[in-house]
DNA sequence: AGCCAGACCATGCTATCCCATAAATATCCA
DNA sequence: TGGATATTTATGGGATAGCATGGTCTGGCT
């Protein structure tokens, strides 16, 4: 298993840790100890988190856009400039900072979300209106599952 | 044999563990073990299942989308986080979650419906109902399975 | 000294493992 | 063919390990 999966609302403590769930430790393998990375999302009022390696693939698809674009410029400062790297304690907790905690409006819980690949981590409530907005949105727009014509290998 | 059929009612008990029907399991062959997903329905007060593949396979499909972009961030929101991964214990049981027994209005069994390559999860009584109803839509609207023709590969 | 992050220890809950039982089905042998 | 014995399946329950959570302690940095 190597994907995030699921929706899983664990609490806050007092000093900002909380329980990355239990299946998405495992989804990271042995790749757990290299920490995770997490940022601010653009769209949402969010914090976006993936497995360390994955910083490498970003990184690559950034040399799409021209070196010195503002495109590049932006978005590698948007991404890499606010990453922080979360390390896991010896129980399985990450410590979030406090401006990414305010970013997000947590308060009491956090509800870390599986997309696949990367994950999300909201404040329940809020949470609860996105996943609605989505679901409508995949209706409205019908969107739908690309099929794998166009992959290469 | 590798498709679901034939439904089945098996006792829910109060842990919440349910049999999988052996027939299910022995579809499912060596992917047994990769456990399965099941998520809330759309049109319906039931769960849908299926073996985990069909995860990395929509895992694949979205990554044709671009990171950060509304199409996959919705769809990924309504696939991934709202599925749950399930496995089998030694007996062939697995274990609903309390919000989705609440959600399909589970109370003492639980029946599995074959739906070819996926399954459902009903409250026997309503399944009933939705039997009857799917049957007289099947025949009011004379609907009929298209054939090979347009597929691709 | 004072603060904070990280390491370490403790606890309650529950999911999971394992064993036992019972019914249904299959297998075998006379 | 009939009947007795395995094997599989569904189910129940107790024991255990894992998980989420809270707290304390310590060392480093200011």
């Amino acid at each position: 298993m190597a994907l995030f999966i699921s929706t899983f609302t664990n609490k806050l403590d007092k000093k900002g840790r909380v329980s990355v769930p239990a299946s998405f430790r495992s989804a990271l393998g042995d790749r757990l100890h290299l920490g995770i990375v997490v940022f601010r999302a653009h769209n949402h009022p969010c914090l976006e988190g993936f497995e360390w390696d994955r910083m490498d693939e970003i990184s690559a698809r950034l040399e799409h856009f021209d070196l010195f674009s503002d495109e590049q410029d932006d978005l590698a400062t948007s991404v890499f400039g606010e990453s922080v790297h979360l390390h896991c304690d010896g129980e399985g907790r990450v410590m979030l900072p406090a401006d990414l905690i305010e970013f997000c409006a947590l308060d009491d819980y956090a509800t870390f979300v599986g997309l696949g690949r990367k994950f999300q981590i909201w404040q329940p409530g809020l949470f609860e209106e996105r996943k609605k907005a989505a679901r409508a949105q995949v209706r409205e727009r019908r969107l739908t599952i690309p099929s794998d014509k166009g992959d290469k290998a």
